[in-house]
DNA sequence: GGGCAGACTTGATCTAAATCAAGGTTGCGA
DNA sequence: TCGCAACCTTGATTTAGATCAAGTCTGCCC
C-alpha cells in the first residue's frame, strides 16, 4: 500500500537535490519549458524574476515524500515534470488517491495549519517550492498571478466532482476506460512533441496506484486493463504506455454507455 | 432519481421570488443574519453596500432547478437559507451528488463557459445571485474578498478529497455514520440557537437524495441507519432532524476503527 | 376522515467486485 | 547472467451491497 524508502522534500534544506547557484536561479522561471502550461503563464518579466527569487527547485527520485498528512503546511508546490500522486488515508491504512498531479500543475494548497492529504513522487519529479509567507507575498503583489491561481483551484474542484462520479457511480470497467483517457489527456497536455503522444497514455504509476485512485483493488484493474488488451481497444507500448486503439469505444464506456 | 416540477431560478427575472424593492435591498448585506459565517464576512461596510447591489436575492422552493448541467455559467450563488444539493450525472441518469450546500455556503463557480455540475434546491432556499461580470468586478475592487473567495475554494477542495476517500474505500456503514456526523455538524454551524442543536443532524434531503451522495442505494441507506437506531447509537427527532445518542462511536465508526 | 401518492422499511435473492491463492514477468544489482 | 524482489496476471471462491419484491408509514387534499 506504502512505498516510501526515499528523504522527504524537507530532510536536507541545503543538500544536493536543490538547485546549487542562487545567481542562475534568477532566471529559472524565464527559462522554464512548461511555464505557459502553468500558473506561472500569469506573470510578466518582473513577476517570473519574483517567483524564481520565491521559490525553490527540487529534483526528487520516485517514491519520495512530498507532503505528509498532518504535517504543518508550510509550502506550496508546482511540479514542472513527473507525475506526483495525491492521496488520503484511515487508520488501518486503507487509502484513497484523489488525484495525479502531473507537470504544470500545482499542489499543497491548505487553509488550515496541517495539509489534509498525503504528496509522493511517482517517477523523477521537478518541482519549485514556495513557503507559505512568500507564496501569500506573491499572491498580494501580483492579482493576475491570485486570479489565476483561484481558476486553477476552481478547475480542480471540477476535476474532484467529476471523479466523485467515478467513485460513486461508474462500474470498474467504465473506471478503468475513464482513466485511460485521462491519461491519454494528460500525457497529450505534458508531452513536448504533439506528434509523438498520439493516442498514447502516460501511466507511470503502479497498479497499486491505479486501484487506489479509482476505488477498485489492483486484481480488478488488472483484469480489466487485459480485457480491454484483449478485445484490442489498447495495447502496450514502451516506456510504461498504452496505446490507445479505440478512443471512440473506449468514450463510451467511460461515460456509460452499453457500446463495447 | 430527479423531482423538480418547480421553476428554475431564472425562469422570472422579474417575478415575485425576487425581493421587490431596490432601495430596501441596499441594506440587504448588512443587515443579513447569517453574514459572518459566508464569504461576506471579508467585507467592511462600503462593501457590504457593493454586494448588496451586485446580487439580487431569491427565495425557493423545493425541488427548484438553481444551475443546470451544460448550461452557460452565467452567475454565481451565495445560499442564506435551506439547503442545496449539487451534483452529476451519467446519461443513462445515474447521478452522484458531489455536495451539500447550507447556509453560509456558495455554488456556482465555474471557469468554463458552461456548469459542470446541477444544482437543485432540497428544502425551502434563500440565495444571493451574482451575475458573472458582477462577480468579477467585485473580485477585483475587493482584494480580501478574492482573497475569501480563495480559501473558501480550496477549503471545499479538501472537503471533496475527504469525499472521495468516502466512496472509494468505505464501507457502508462508515458512510452512513461519516454522513451522519456531517450533517450534525452543518447543523451545528447554522441553526441560530447553539443550543438547541445540540447532537442533533438536520437531514432534509430524501433517502435517494443521501445514497446518491454515498454511493450507495437507498435500500442499503435505509437499513444502515435501521441499524445504528436498533443499537440505539441514533434516535428520530422532530423536522427531519435525528439525534446522535453516541458521537464517540458514531466517530469510530465513520474513521474506520472496528469498534461499535 | 378516507384515500392516495410519495417516502421509507424490510426481506429474499443475485452479482460485481473483493478476497484468497498461485504463478508469471521484469529489471536491477551482485 | 544469475537471483531475487517488486510487480503483474489469472483462476477459484466469497461477500457486501445491489436488485427485486412486498409491504408500511406519513401527511395532505378532497
Amino acid at each position: 500500500m506504502t512505498s516510501s524508502p526515499q528523504t522527504s522534500a524537507f530532510a536536507h534544506p541545503g543538500g544536493a537535490a536543490y538547485a546549487p547557484k542562487a545567481d542562475v536561479d534568477v532566471m529559472r522561471c524565464l527559462v522554464c519549458d512548461i511555464r505557459n502550461r502553468s500558473l506561472c503563464n500569469s506573470m510578466d518579466e518582473e513577476g517570473l524574476a519574483a517567483l524564481a527569487h520565491s521559490s525553490r527547485q527540487l529534483l526528487l527520485p520516485p517514491g519520495t515524500t512530498i507532503v505528509e498528512e498532518g504535517e504543518p503546511a508550510l509550502a506550496f508546490f508546482n511540479v514542472t515534470r513527473g507525475t506526483v500522486k495525491l492521496f488520503k488515508s484511515l487508520p488501518d491504512g486503507r487509502r484513497q488517491i484523489t488525484g495525479f498531479a502531473d507537470a504544470g500543475q500545482f499542489l499543497g494548497l491548505s487553509t488550515a495549519q496541517t495539509y489534509s492529504f498525503g504528496a509522493e513522487t511517482v517517477d523523477n519529479v521537478r518541482l519549485c517550492r514556495f513557503l507559505r509567507p512568500q507564496l501569500e507575498t506573491l499572491l498580494s503583489d501580483y492579482p493576475t498571478f491570485e486570479r489565476r491561481l483561484l481558476a486553477a483551484v476552481t478547475d480542480k474542484l471540477a476535476e474532484a466532482q467529476e471523479q466523485m462520479l467515478l467513485l460513486g457511480r461508474k462500474t470498474a470497467r467504465e473506471k478503468v476506460a475513464t482513466f485511460l483517457l485521462d491519461r491519454m489527456k494528460a500525457f497529450h497536455q505534458t508531452a513536448n512533441r504533439r506528434q509523438e503522444a498520439e493516442n498514447l497514455a502516460s501511466v507511470p504509476m503502479t497498479r497499486v496506484d491505479i486501484a487506489d485512485y479509482l476505488g477498485l483493488t489492483i486484481e480488478t484493474v488488472s483484469r480489466t486493463i487485459s480485457a480491454f488488451r484483449r478485445s484490442l481497444l489498447i495495447a502496450s507500448a514502451e516506456n510504461h504506455r498504452i496505446r490507445i486503439l479505440s478512443v471512440a469505444t473506449l468514450l463510451n464506456i467511460a461515460s456509460g454507455q452499453k457500446a463495447d
